[in-house]
DNA sequence: GCAAAAGTGTTCCGGATACACCCATGG
DNA sequence: CCATGGGTGTATCCGGAACACTTTTGC
């Protein structure tokens, strides 16, 4: 063990992508060959994760996990939940795969989402793969517990901060945005009544600037002002009951 | 060092407390004398914390910490935050302490925060007391920004979940109810306004009971029932974006 | 000229807000 | 009988929901 790592604690990161198929979430391929290399003992998938500097922080730690396979940085990512059950890893699968490694069961692990566009990620690394949430492969560990607890707080997330606009490029348009939610919520929204309330907002902006591309019709572009919405962010706490 | 403790996690409990005064946090006092009984080199406050048992769970451990505190068992809780930073402490008063103690300053802890009425608690150990949360004291380590944080996730919630009850008596009345909304986020409600939109939730049922006490006139009590809250919520994923 | 996606307005309803007085009891 | 907190009703406004057709371009 490296003594420059706390061996005790990692981080995961669950990084979705959205393309026009929908929401995505990254995972990589967990292998094991033990008798025969034609038949794994363990195939699955996991979210990836690694251990903690002791000189750094989680969220440091974090971002080289996520720069390293990404080749990404400076992508907004929240912290969702810290697993501490000495228990976490229970299954035959992940304890052979835990000895195979010569480390240890009785890990915590805080976990990180990233939210980004699917097409802004350029992959470094093989055995990484895209996979739409709603259709996830077998997966290793609490892993699937994970990844729906990072959903359930995203779209609790969403509905009070402005997430959404991390699933798409900087200039977008209004119909990709209403797309990016009906996707993560899984609903149907009405086009005209959607214009009308995200038009509303005076932190979605529109360009002088048309899209032209695989469409008809080109669509107007719009982007995202954060300096708008923290300006009028402090002022309101609405309160529902 | 305990070899059944992990060395190097701890976990924290906020603990909030409801009164007539408004929202209180409940804290222990940190002294070190040195030199001199009388002038104490650290004299502050801090948010009660410890160790995590390798066999338990964090949850366990924090509620290990809630009920030697407060005697009480099953209080809900919320999992809030995970610090990792291992320069979170810095200041002289946290050096001297720690070194006191002979333990180690790169600790990550995981913050739980617990929410009830004060006048539940029947504090067991001398060293603790509540605070209005307006006015809290001179904190230790990053304690302070832990409470706000705390908080911040508390006012958060508290739209969506059912959290207010968790300050309240089984049976309150509405007022009591209103006056914990006002007390959390610091705003008046108009009451005629209040007890239409509470009246209309199923979920708070009025109890054939009547509160006879300070007041001139008896006041009726209500209950939150959490299986037909549990029943409705399902439903309904609200979108406000 | 037609296929395909972009874009547009009106009506209706329900929940939110503003606002001021009477009620029941204990002392 | 009066002081104190408990309790009640109406009018207005605004945002949300429902709903179908026209526009602009590429081919």
């Amino acid at each position: 063990m490296d003594f420059r790592k706390r061996d005790n604690v990692t981080v995961d990161c669950v990084i979705f992508g959205l393309d026009t198929d929908g929401l995505n979430v990254l995972l990589r391929n967990r292998t094991l060959n033990m008798y025969d290399d034609d038949y794994p003992v363990v195939n699955d998938w996991v979210v990836t994760g690694y251990y903690v500097f002791k000189s750094k922080t989680l969220e440091e730690s974090a971002d080289l996990i996520f720069k390293e396979i990404t080749g990404l940085n400076n992508v907004d990512k929240i912290q969702f939940k810290t697993y501490g059950n000495p228990n976490r890893m229970k299954s035959e699968k992940d304890i052979l795969w835990v000895r195979s490694r010569g480390v240890k069961t009785q890990t915590m692990t805080t976990a990180y989402y990233y939210a980004l566009p699917l097409t802004k990620v350029n992959l470094k690394h093989d055995g990484f793969k895209w996979f739409l949430y709603r259709s996830l492969p077998e997966l290793g560990f609490d892993h699937h517990k994970i990844i729906v607890d990072a959903f359930e707080d995203l779209k609790r997330k969403i509905m009070v901060e402005p997430i959404i606009f991390d699933f798409l490029p900087p200039k977008f348009t209004l119909n990709d945005l209403q797309f990016a939610y009906e996707s993560i919520f899984d609903i149907e929204i009405d086009n005209r009544n959607f214009r009308k309330k995200v038009l509303s907002k005076s932190y979605i902006v529109g360009l002088d600037e048309k899209r032209k591309g695989v469409s008809k019709k080109p669509s107007k572009l719009y982007s995202f002002s954060r300096e708008i919405y923290d300006s009028i962010k402090n002022a309101d706490y609405l309160i529902s009951i």
